[in-house]
DNA sequence: CGATTGACGTACG
DNA sequence: TCGTACGCCAATC
């Protein structure tokens, strides 16, 4: 039990993050990993999302796309289209795998956050 | 313990 | 514009 402590290590930080998302809006691998310093570590961020399912509570991780707006890992959410469900039940629109408008509704944490 | 992989991104030809 | 190569670091084989 005591094995969970505070470890705020490269993925805690990711964790907290990606729950900041606003709903409705998304951010990506790269844009993270910059925040945390480390924009060249955009896989670990990827990486930190396949362990999220076993955060509690869960990481909304899909609000997290990759650079081109397109839904590159809607395969690790059990079924491919429960990725792009959500976000649409949030608003967001799509068209195949990738969103619309997505600049537009591109949440940067280093600009966000840093207000 | 070494090699490979991975939900990415940038650089180069 | 498109395809290939590399880096980053942890987990898995």
């Amino acid at each position: 039990m005591s094995k969970q402590t505070q470890d705020f290590s490269f993925f805690e930080q990711v964790y907290e993050v990606v729950k900041l998302i606003p709903k409705g809006r998304v951010t990506s691998y790269g844009a993270i990993a910059k925040y945390l310093g480390a924009a060249q570590s955009a896989r670990m961020v990827g990486w930190a999302m396949n362990a999220s399912h076993t955060m509690d509570p869960p990481i909304p991780a899909h609000r997290v796309v990759n650079r081109n707006g397109l839904l590159t890992g809607k395969h690790h959410f059990g079924e491919p289209s429960r990725m792009q469900r959500l976000l649409e039940n949030e608003g967001v629109k799509f068209d195949g795998d990738q969103i619309l408008n997505f600049k537009n509704i591109f949440w940067d944490p280093t600009i966000e956050l840093s207000l």
